[in-house]
DNA sequence: ACCCAGGAACGCA
DNA sequence: TGCGTTCATGGG
């Protein structure tokens, strides 16, 4: 086992990270530390002094590849200041911006991507967290030392061996059957989900959603979050709600011009503006009666 | 008891 | 196309 660390910069933010509903297995330990099984493998981020801290990967890699995993996972390799930069023209994105600065949209895995946001139809954040665990728990648990124990996400292989009846077991209630099927049809026809990010996202959109519960919103969640479709807007009720209430569009206006709205305005990255949105409303609007009034800069 | 949660399938107009 | 209903489960 090899233990490989390197220091993060104030671009990314842990906690804004773990509770902005992209990645549901981050756990926090205590106020500097953070924990999650990612892939195979084990992560820790530790908070240090100024707005720093030091993310370490427990795995059987190289140095290098470790390196790479990491960088790929936290999307590094990408100017995260350009990107804010590109997007914080809006006064509404700026007030969530300084919030959570730090906040970024990830490179998960595929896979688990989409049975994460299966389970995240008409469902809580806390609740697929919950179900996920579970489903985990169905793998080998993982055991570094006494401290360190984890079950990483299963592979298609076990995923497709579970029935209907475990999901339901597992919790996941009528999405059951959409997770047992999906797992099996991936199996059956070799999908190889690493291949097909390549394609257009209008291409990859009509191929997700030929699956029985995934739509249009559980699809553009799968290619923002694991397949670097940066541009994509996923229409879930708070970038409704807020659309209509921040930028004055029709109240019954479609999730088609919604989006379109949010790429003419944004651009490459309408996506990671879409991120900051749905994350300060939903941490935010809980305390005030519309949604606007959280995005007025109070400093 | 009731309502909602990062929706989607289904039936019907 | 568009709109209303229903779907397990958990929490407020």
């Amino acid at each position: 086992m090899n233990e490989y660390s390197f220091t993060l910069n104030n671009d990314v933010n842990i906690d804004e990270i773990a509770t902005s509903g992209q990645c549901f297995r981050w756990k926090k330990v205590n106020s500097n530390l953070y924990i999650a099984p990612i892939g195979s493998y084990l992560l820790e981020v530790r908070k240090q002094v100024k707005n720093k801290s030091v993310v370490t990967i427990y795995s059987d890699m190289t140095d290098k590849k470790a390196k790479d995993f990491l960088l790929n996972y936290f999307n590094l390799n990408l100017d995260y200041q350009k990107i804010i930069d590109s997007i914080i023209f809006d006064p509404y994105v700026k007030v969530a911006v300084d919030k959570a600065y730090g906040l970024r949209v990830l490179n998960q895995d595929p896979l688990e991507t989409i049975f994460s946001f299966m389970l995240s139809q008409n469902n809580t954040v806390l609740n697929v967290s919950r179900c996920i665990e579970r489903i985990c728990e169905k793998n080998e648990q993982i055991v570094l030392d006494k401290r360190l124990s984890y079950f990483p996400f299963p592979n298609i292989e076990t995923l497709a061996k579970l029935t209907i009846k475990d999901y339901e077991e597992m919790k996941c209630g009528y999405r059951a059957r959409y997770l047992n099927r999906i797992a099996e049809t991936i199996l059956k026809k070799k999908m190889n989900l690493e291949r097909i990010k390549k394609l257009s996202s209008d291409k990859l959109r009509t191929k997700l959603m030929e699956f029985d519960g995934i739509g249009e919103k559980v699809a553009d969640c799968i290619m923002l979050y694991s397949m670097r479709k940066s541009e994509l807007v996923p229409m879930d009720t708070w970038v409704q709600k807020a659309s209509i209430e921040l930028y004055g569009l029709r109240k019954n206006c479609t999730n088609k011009e919604i989006r379109e709205f949010y790429i003419q305005r944004f651009g490459k990255y309408a996506g990671w503006a879409h991120l900051f949105i749905f994350n300060h409303a939903r941490k935010y609007s809980k305390q005030s009666k519309n949604i606007k009034d959280c995005f007025v800069n109070t400093k």
